[in-house]
DNA sequence: ACACAATATTGCCAAGTAGTAATATTTTAA
DNA sequence: TTAAAATATTACTACTTGGCAATATTGTGT
């Protein structure tokens, strides 16, 4: 269906990999997926500092990824694409074969499903 | 359906993500699409340097993204996770979704489809 | 106005890495 | 054993960036 990309386009693609490639951001977008969060929260629930965190929701916010909304003092930010948890789950399904092969190995006949 | 994931499987996603989050890779797996290739195919394909193309399909084969083969002379890569397109196909989709917000912005009232 | 709390920003450093030129390794063919 | 071709590796440079401490900004209550 898609045809070949252009240089830009692929710079595109590649940015936004790039925003997902991020452990400390992985991190929050998995705490976000259960609800909005404040920065304050997320640096609590991380136990990272606040500023890494405001700087990382502004990463991911810049991408477009994250939607952010004032509440008062606070700073609720959350999930804006609910596509990015596809792209995780497909990521992890490649890992979980790929150790379930490494495992396999090691001890020959497992039991399927 | 997955649970939280702790911080070693957070750096594995991570890992995986950080490599295709560079554009010469993303073109030499876009390349490969169409079938398995030589290094020095791919590096005339691409227009890149022969010691770039072996060390980036070096960096994709390292993380099971591509089959290596010996034939002969040649090396031939090939896909070895067609999970990476559908990867790409998601974030294509909502890079062409923030292209046409974008241009609706400024253009009202467009043809839909 | 003030103090206080939450968030954002700035300047900095250390680590990682894409790309390159040069060289090494591997394979084929004479 | 040679030479030549294809691929891999090494040493290097330039650039990017995650995390931090300090500071600035923004908003609330008094």
């Amino acid at each position: 269906m898609a045809g070949v990309l252009d240089r830009a386009s692929l710079e595109a693609v590649a940015r936004l990999f790039g925003v997902l490639a991020e452990p400390t951001r992985l991190a929050l977008l998995q705490a976000l997926k259960a609800g909005p969060r404040a920065v304050s929260e997320l640096a609590e629930e991380l136990g990272a500092k606040q500023a890494n965190v405001s700087k990382q929701l502004g990463v991911l916010h810049a991408a477009g990824l994250l939607a952010r909304a004032r509440d008062g003092n606070l700073v609720r930010y959350s999930v804006a694409e609910s596509m990015i948890f596809e792209l995780c789950e497909l990521v992890c399904g490649k890992l979980r074969r790929d150790a379930e092969r490494q495992l396999s190995a090691l001890a020959p006949a497992k039991k399927r499903k």
